[in-house]
DNA sequence: TATATCGTAACCTTCCTGGTTACATGTGTC
DNA sequence: GACACATGTAACCAGGAAGGTTACGATATA
């Protein structure tokens, strides 16, 4: 992490509401809709209780006019920050040079 | 994607095996021990078979002495060229003006 | 030979994604 | 009011992935 952050990155699912959907007036259905997915998934995404995954970034790139690589940086950084700070087991990791040197 | 490429990126678990281990000779059983995790995960993400999760980048980048995003962003660009080939169903999807004014 | 080591298979648990169906709520029409 | 329809979310289910533990096959070692 280059910039350690105290707080967690902004869920995709809530940029894609805040910053896509509510500007263009764009519902659930639409979008549901639009992407060719469940009104379920997006719903999902939406209310931060899914992730936006490979397929689901293609589908975004291609209504929104946007790169894949957006929707999957938002997830990618949300989901290392997560991984971070959920459980603190990684730190125990050491540098190889100590560790290997250690087991040789 | 910025450069559509014919071929798949290279596995992120290949890279691992060929630009860190074999170089420094460390084995699958070494690695996992550093890292805290079993040889059945490494051996896994080695072959090819397995992906390098969040929080398996954060252990890598303490024993490497690498950024997390290194490997996440090998995983991920990985994930994306498959998704994009592995079906086409997202192809389907209309940017939003078209699609949008069409259901309006 | 017996034993130890290593990498992978087999078995199992947990969790996530996604669709379909069901449901609760809201809206429009008569 | 009753009724039909629309919308977003819950409930149910299936499929698949990650991960550990145990088992196994192959190899190395004493």
């Amino acid at each position: 992490m280059l910039r350690a952050r105290k707080r967690p990155p902004t869920h995709p699912g809530h940029i894609l509401k805040t910053h896509y959907l509510d500007p263009l007036s764009i519902t659930i259905k639409d979008l549901a809709s639009i992407l060719g997915v469940s009104r379920k998934t997006i719903s999902k995404i939406v209310n931060e209780r899914g992730s936006i995954t490979s397929d689901m970034a293609l589908r975004l790139s291609r209504a929104f006019k946007t790169t894949p690589e957006l929707w999957q940086n938002l997830q990618k950084n949300y989901d290392l920050w997560h991984a971070s700070h959920d459980s603190k087991d990684w730190q125990n990791v050491q540098p190889l040079e100590k560790a290997h040197q250690i087991s040789a």
